[in-house]
DNA sequence: GATTTATAAGTTGTCGACAATATACAATAT
DNA sequence: ATATTGTATATTGTCGACAACTTATAAATC
């Protein structure tokens, strides 16, 4: 099984060339989605997509299938399926998930009396970012943090459940309007978060979490709301 | 389409049999999960399902990715799919979910001032239950009483994901020793529960909800860990 | 002109067959 | 006896074709 280094490369290269073709559909068009280039609403024709993809309707059935378990797809009957529109409800509620989730994070942490370094990691991150006025390096550092965050309550299906919840938030992320967004405000409103943890003040923690994610879900709802999606 | 294969299998419901295949099909398999008649670890085969259900394996594929989303199923490379075995972790976390799902449900109750008097309905049937010693209709009662405080809540993005958790909940409730619960126990414990909701007393309802759902996660987990699934 | 009916087009649902790939097992060589 | 190779088998992945159903369009009737 021991190989040269090069042949290792050109094997992880085709691993990813010989995966199921719905798999590298479903990522094809997950990434169109949250990239705001498919927007909600388009219309996802199998027949369509095959021939453009030159692949047969199977695959794409199944990728489809996959995207509308992600809940960025859903169905039109007989007419075909869509991206899904997003509505300001759907929003609100997507954020005010991202908040219990963090916070039974944050609870789960505490409990386990877990550290809480890798987070500054990221705070810091963000901090440089907004320095720079880099705000694809503020986004990445700012998943990163919540992704951490996440990761440290040690619950798989939570996990899951936020990974799908983040996709859309991607989605909202890609169209919204990062103009209005204060950069240095994003960033300084993390600390507070690692510090509130690192005392255990467990109703500190809720309350910066719910009011960073609330100002932010407000920009996005009003924003979506404008487009009229 | 005018006969319809899964006739001879004893699907009974006439709304269905108009259902797409892949549709009859996953609420076939799903039951038999649920119900435990699919122990966790049973593999599935498409071949053989396809054969055995007299239709192609395209509405079967279909299927059990439907189920896979559900969490109930797990892919194992180039052997088949399987259900999902139940490890004491997941049991736990599936517990530990809901009861951060109706905490959160409670909150946004008592924000918006709505009444529960619903919740008395489910309460008065458990009773009831509880003094005939009739476990089915306890244990529809409770589930009723769950899913209308989860459902007060009017946030669709958690319904869903409830509902996910719950077909996770039957099918360990499926494989549990049903003997060792105390019923009376059980619906008494959920009208304290309605009472904190009306007195609008946040931290009880949290405390109330917690004991409930640890005692019965405690005694399911450990039944199952004994079962080695 | 409005309403009903017939026709066409488009889309999903299902099927059977073939290809690719991993596993299991037997046969062979060392 | 162990390791290696080859072969058979089992399973999924993908394809092209056809059927069923819905919607849209055009025609016909009143």
């Amino acid at each position: 099984m021991s190989e040269n280094p090069l042949t290792q490369l050109g094997s992880t290269l085709t691993a990813i060339e010989q995966m199921p073709l719905r798999i590298q559909i479903a990522d094809m068009l997950r990434r169109a989605i949250v990239s705001g280039n498919l927007r909600p609403g388009s219309l996802l024709v199998e027949t369509a997509l095959a021939a453009q993809m030159n692949v047969s309707r199977a695959p794409i059935r199944e990728a489809i299938q996959i995207l509308e378990n992600d809940g960025l797809i859903e169905s039109i009957a007989y007419k075909g399926k869509r991206v899904k529109p997003l509505t300001q409800r759907e929003i609100e509620e997507t954020y005010s998930l991202r908040v219990v989730f963090e916070v039974m994070a944050a609870r789960r942490i505490l409990e386990m009396n877990k550290p809480v370094d890798a987070l500054w990691i990221h705070c810091r991150a963000m901090a440089t970012a907004a320095d720079n006025n880099d705000r694809d390096a503020l986004t990445t550092a700012d998943e990163a943090f919540h992704r951490t965050l996440i990761g440290l309550a040690d619950h798989d299906l939570m996990l899951t459940s936020w990974n799908s919840l983040y996709l859309r938030i991607h989605q909202i992320m890609a169209l919204r309007n990062v103009a209005q967004l204060n950069l240095a405000e994003i960033a300084g409103n993390h600390p507070p978060i690692v510090h509130a943890l690192e005392n255990g003040d467990v109703d500190k923690v809720i309350n910066l979490i719910s009011k960073h994610t609330r100002s932010i879900a407000d920009l996005d709802a009003a924003k979506i709301a404008e487009m009229n999606l």
